[in-house]
RNA sequence: CGGGGCGUAGCGCAGCCUGGUAGCGCGUCGGUUUUGGGUACCGAAGGUCACAAGUUCGAAUCUUGUCGCCCCGACCA
């Protein structure tokens, strides 16, 4: 993509209504704009980010063994009068009525719908385990929306619903899930943690929120620093073997890590050493929740067993808040800057820089080199504005592509480009095949 | 929902107290200049001063109401 047909309004000046860092540099570099409180417009450079967030969670999801559906975001009121949440959801549900005055709703999650959709069409125990998703906006309408796309009223969420015949089942789903999410939050270069959050009336250790540590975090965490330093990174996983999804759970919950919600400072010093002791900050990005028969009992949800008894199915829920994450991996991932993306989800693989746009020699070896990158199947941003190298440099690093290629006059007498990491700002230089070849290997894979 | 603040050009702001035909910086456009870290200079375009009502000869400025946005707190399956 040449800049200079491309739509990026990046901002010298931070907006004042912008608070936190992810948010600010969200603005500047032209990733969204705001409609209204806590609702965003995703301009090219944010949709990008959120798109390829989205395509890692769908890959892991279904190598998890879920499956992609996609439910609407208008609900009617009915299945939620069943289920009784009509009445307890209170204000954040955005309540509406159709032109026949019929009760609708924007959806805040989708528990009924899910529901409503399995009992419809499974009724034995060869129908379970199933695992349905969708990757979905949903609207709530929160008192007071702040930090840009991190708490906004509408928002991109993942949400998964496992069935399944009883609760030694419904755990192996459950655990699916976290290794899932590991695995998921890895990839994106983020080191989440499985926290234990309230599990509600069900009881038992099912309920755990993933937290990344950031400065800016809503929530207060404590946590044996033994978990920060586990690292998942590509281990290969058999999702239908339950011994060792169960011993991957057990690895990442064995220590202590909780919020303010559940945390008990007694038993944190007692289970922890001092000098592993952490106290942080955390960013909710992940939560996986059983709740057993909760919904399938009152939206009558029951499958035969084998015994041809009709008992209620098991579900959980597990939530992953999409939009959320580029917030998120901005407030892991920054510097004074601007923006550092982990190659995983950067809007563009390499960001290339010609020093002087309009100079025959120069701007021949950057065409070149474009379409070498192109052809390597590199997403290149081709910086072909009449810029000075000062603001060049400057919207790279604060748009964030973790590799720039900068073509000078300079480096050209001797036929070389420079090839440099945006994360430490380490530089090379190489030749125009060399830099198309290492970025190539980069991005092998991911 | 309690408390506080702000709506003036695309962005950041001044002007308001003490009413008199709206200004600065950045950005944008045209030109000269410069050319490896946001060059310098010249010129230009761009605003129903959030909206409404009121006071006044005259309102961005004073009064009242409405709307929007932000911050602190409480809340957040």
């Amino acid at each position: 993509m040449r800049l200079t047909r491309y739509f990026l309004p990046v901002l010298k000046e931070t907006p004042a209504e912008a608070q936190i860092v992810s948010h600010r540099l969200m603005l500047r570099a032209g990733m969204v704009r705001q409609a209204s409180a806590g609702i965003y417009s995703w301009l090219p450079l944010g949709y990008k980010v959120l798109r390829r967030i989205e395509e890692i969670v769908h890959q892991e999801q279904q190598r998890a063994g879920a499956i992609p559906v996609l439910m609407p975001t208008i609900q009617s009121a009915d299945l939620w009068r069943q289920s009784g949440r009509y009445d307890d959801y209170g204000p954040e549900m955005l309540r509406i009525t159709d032109r026949h005055d019929r009760d609708m709703l924007y959806g805040p999650t989708n528990e009924e719908q899910i529901t409503e959709i399995f009992q419809a069409y499974c009724s034995s125990y060869r129908d379970v385990p199933k695992n349905l998703y969708h990757i979905q906006w949903k609207f709530r309408d929160e008192v007071r929306p702040r930090f840009g796309v991190m708490r906004g009223r509408e928002f991109l969420m993942k949400d998964a619903y496992s069935f399944d015949l009883d609760k030694a089942s419904a755990i192996h789903s459950y655990n699916q899930m976290m290794v899932s999410y590991l695995r998921t939050f890895g990839r994106m270069g983020l080191k989440a943690v499985p926290m234990r959050a309230e599990s509600g009336p069900i009881g038992g250790d099912y309920a755990h929120e993933f937290l990344i540590l950031a400065e800016t975090g809503e929530t207060q965490v404590f946590v044996d620093s033994e978990l920060l330093d586990l690292n998942f990174q590509d281990r290969e996983i058999d999702y239908h073997d339950q011994a060792q999804i169960q011993a991957i759970c057990d690895e990442w919950t064995g220590a202590y890590a909780r919020t303010d919600d559940t945390h008990d400072q007694a038993v944190f010093e007692v289970e922890v050493p001092k000098e592993r002791q952490v106290t942080a900050r955390g960013i909710e990005v992940g939560h996986i929740f059983y709740f057993g028969t909760k919904y399938s009992e009152p939206l009558g949800a029951m499958i035969a067993t084998p015994e041809g008894e009709r008992v209620a199915v098991h579900s959980g829920s597990y939530g992953i808040g999409v939009s959320r994450l580029v917030g998120g991996i901005i407030e892991a991932s920054h510097d004074d800057k601007g923006i550092i993306w982990p190659e995983s989800v950067t809007p563009f693989d390499v960001g290339l820089v010609n020093l002087k746009q309009g100079d025959a020699e120069t701007d021949a070896a950057c065409e070149a080199l474009y379409g070498q990158l192109k052809a390597a199947g590199l997403d290149v941003l081709y910086d072909d504005r009449d810029e000075r190298a000062g603001a060049k440099f400057a919207t790279m690093e604060l748009i964030g592509l973790p590799w720039r290629v900068t073509i000078g006059p300079r480096g050209l007498q001797s036929g070389t480009a420079e090839l440099t990491w945006r994360r430490t700002g380490e530089t090379h230089e190489v030749s125009p095949e060399d830099a198309v070849s290492r970025l190539a290997e980069t991005y092998r894979g991911l």
